[in-house]
DNA sequence: GACCTGCTGCGGTTTG
């Protein structure tokens, strides 16, 4: 074939022979030759589908069989994050590595506890395994690390977009460095990812020392034509059985995804809950098989792998409303068209999913954008008038038309993952020392951000006491406390985010999924769950589980979650898509009729002045122009000032009262550098896992560092003032 | 004003 192709071992060239591969893709002849230069870490970006697996794992494989080492040690590491991706990776490999007899270990929670101490006894070949279950070998394997990884030639993170700057990438990049210095050597990197706004961010995220000796291989998959259509809805009377916006955009996904595999993207699970029930109704009434199905993280397993495989199987049409589930590396084959009902919060994720349809050569990738706004009365609000969510849609296609996406955001302490990793450390080694454990965390690992101040802080706030997670031993040694030895005995320490409370719902005594305790249920109540409709029996509260029985109505229950961050450029296109006056051809004329209303309201306002007015006796409009992190920023100052405040896109609308400052002076006072307490209302600071075991000072360092942008304010007032 | 992800070790019994 070529000079990539002659570089492999016999066996490898031997399956890719019986592959009936006529050439390697570019992506793996260039992944073989850097992987064969040096010993350089790699990032290798390419779509789902795209052979990024066999890109990085050929050449490695031909290494370990040309140069095999001596005695045990895993030859390979793969961290995936999650059980079905690494389920799927390892029947892959298992093909590739049968000819060459090297062994490909599956490891995560769902694997026998008898194939592990099998492997742990002789470790041998590939070890794909999840963050979680890597973090328990250090805690409970901890004196065995050095013997399981001694000979790794490579660690490969799989996904490494869906970790980056998030809980569980810190607790990834902080056992990758735990485990060089058991081995006492770097283990070379690789990153495989399909969606990266930035890959010198990336580099730094897989290499912190060494970021731009990172070696990036970007396939490059222009050319496939994309086709966008953007619809909007207008909403009536919220009283109806079903709002008028569900039955117009249900019918019209009826009309055109049946017949084919579709993935519709509802924006929430309740969302999903509605629409399935209400296209399976459709379906019902039109006397036609069931095609549509929901899918979401409170369904049972049971139920999400059968849609998934009614998709990649393909043999009857599948159309799944689903939330982010369906976002990720699963192979679930392609799908003619996504659908987005709403906007969603980043174009990194719009990409992701539109990555999902068009995949066949030939064939086009489509986007259908749906967009739902209010009707307007005579007191309508102003922001209803300004039609952001539409506004937000067309921002995000347009940027994702011109290939930006976010990039992550560094700088964040992550003082929860912190206390975690301190657990882990101390109990993986039976205790460690202060200076250590700072070494290990912070010389090597990922919180190089904390200051040793902060560190020590950390470990106060942690030893005290009534938390009682570690304590001192002899000669300084930090050992755990009470509560840390319960709390790293269990099985639920080892993953770093935090999970909410649930009812298990059984119907005939099979599990449906589950749904919040924050549901407030009785029995005889009705539930739209699963796209059917139940009849609420019996609840039993010690057990948390929810007897339902078929019913012929119902209502979607509460899920709850966070508000997602939007990015300042995002807000920024918006005000850009206000101020034109092009009219973009995707959209529909209902859209365009909404999009001409808003820029006709949002010209009203006279933001020509300044990003400040007064729009009734004792209420204003700010237009900050920027993404949700500053936004927040500023509506907190001002809310520390007394003012009544609410945040949208870009967007804060206030109320003051006469006996305060004029919110103008304030700004002012602000710009000219006002020192502002921004934690005087009190907002609530505990939303990680590990923040309940830290101090009001320390949460509040770790919320400055995540969610806020305190260093701006001035800055921010200064341009809102400006105009 | 949202979504997603994950989980050990032991003791007892049976089988080759």
């Amino acid at each position: 074939m070529t000079p990539a192709f002659d570089k492999l071992a016999r066996p490898v060239q031997k399956w890719i022979r019986a592959q009936g591969w006529r050439e390697l893709r570019d992506i793996q002849a260039r992944a073989i030759h850097i992987l064969a230069e040096d010993n350089g870490d790699l990032i290798i970006a390419a779509s789902t589908a795209g052979g990024k697996t066999e890109a990085a794992f050929l050449p490695l494989i031909s290494q370990v069989l040309d140069d095999p080492a001596t005695g045990a040690g895993f030859d390979l590491l793969y961290i995936g994050p999650l059980k079905a991706l690494i389920s799927d990776q390892a029947r892959r490999l298992e093909d590739i590595c049968r000819e060459a007899e090297l062994p490909v270990v599956p490891w995560h929670g769902d694997i026998a506890a008898s194939s592990k101490s099998r492997a742990v006894k002789n470790p041998r070949g590939i070890l794909l395994i999840t963050p979680e279950s890597l973090e328990a070998l250090f805690v409970r394997r901890g004196l065995e690390i050095p013997r399981l990884f001694k000979n790794a030639r490579a660690v490969i993170i799989d996904e490494i977009h869906s970790l980056l700057d998030t809980e569980r990438g810190i607790q990834v990049r902080s056992l990758l460095a735990r485990l060089e210095l058991a081995v006492g050597r770097p283990i070379r990197r690789i990153g495989l990812s399909a969606t990266l706004g930035d890959m010198g961010l990336a580099g730094e995220y897989l290499r912190p020392d060494a970021p731009d000796d990172v070696h990036v291989i970007e396939a490059d998959n222009g050319g496939s034509e994309l086709r966008i259509q953007l619809r909007g809805y207008v909403s009536g009377d919220k009283d109806e059985d079903v709002p008028a916006p569900v039955r117009a955009i249900s019918d019209h996904l009826f009309t055109h995804l049946r017949g084919s595999d579709n993935l519709v993207f509802a924006g929430t699970r309740q969302s999903v809950e509605i629409y399935a029930d209400r296209l399976r109704t459709l379906c019902e009434e039109a006397h036609l098989p069931q095609e549509f199905y929901p899918h979401h993280a409170n369904l049972s397993r049971e139920h999400r792998e059968f849609v998934e495989h009614r998709l990649k199987e393909g043999a009857v049409p599948t159309t799944a409303i689903c939330t982010s589930t369906l976002e990720l590396g699963i192979d679930i084959g392609d799908v003619t068209c996504v659908a987005q009902i709403g906007a969603p919060f980043s174009v990194a994720s719009l990409r992701q999913r539109l990555g999902r349809s068009g995949r066949r050569e030939g064939n086009p990738a489509i986007l259908r954008q749906y967009a739902i706004e209010t009707e307007l009365r005579a007191d309508s609000n102003i922001l209803d008038r300004l039609r952001l969510g539409l506004v937000r849609a067309v921002a995000m296609i347009e940027l994702l038309l011109e290939g930006w996406c976010e990039p992550p955001r560094p700088g964040a302490l992550h003082l929860s993952t912190l206390v975690h990793q301190i657990l882990s450390v101390i109990s993986g080694r039976g205790g460690a020392k202060a200076p250590d454990i700072y070494k290990t965390l912070f010389q090597h690992g990922p919180f190089r951000s904390v200051s040793s101040a902060v560190f020590l802080e950390v470990l106060r706030a942690i030893g005290r006491p009534d938390i009682a997670l570690i304590e001192q031993g002899e000669e300084g040694i930090l050992l755990l406390g009470e509560a840390g030895e319960k709390l790293t005995d269990h099985y639920s320490f080892f993953a770093v985010f935090k999970t909410p409370e649930e009812y298990r719902i059984v119907a005939n005594g099979k599990t449906l999924g589950s749904i919040s305790i924050d549901n407030i249920l009785a029995p005889g109540m009705l539930l739209i769950f699963s796209g059917r409709r139940w009849h609420v029996q019996e609840i039993h509260d010690r057990e948390r589980v929810i007897v339902v029985v078929p019913a012929k109505a119902g209502v979607p229950p509460r899920f709850g979650g966070d508000p997602g961050i939007i990015h300042d450029r995002v807000v920024e296109r918006m005000f850009e898509v206000l101020e034109s006056r092009e009219r973009p051809v995707y959209m529909d004329r209902t859209a365009l009729n909404l999009l001409d209303e808003a820029r006709g309201n949002y010209a009203q306002i006279h933001f020509d002045t300044g990003g400040i007015v007064q729009t009734a006796d004792s209420e204003f409009l700010i237009a900050t122009r920027l993404g949700t992190i500053k936004t927040e920023t500023l509506a907190l100052a001002l809310r520390s000032q007394g003012y009544r405040v609410h945040v949208h896109d870009g967007f804060i609308e206030g109320t003051f009262s006469e006996a305060q400052s004029s919110p103008i002076d304030t700004l002012k006072a602000i710009a000219r550098g006002k020192n502002i307490d921004l934690f005087s209302s009190d907002p609530n600071l505990i939303s990680e896992k590990f923040h309940p075991y830290l101090t009001d000072d320390l949460l509040r360092l770790d919320v400055v560092s995540s969610k806020l942008d305190q260093q701006s304010l001035p800055r921010i007032c200064a341009n809102i003032l400006g105009g």
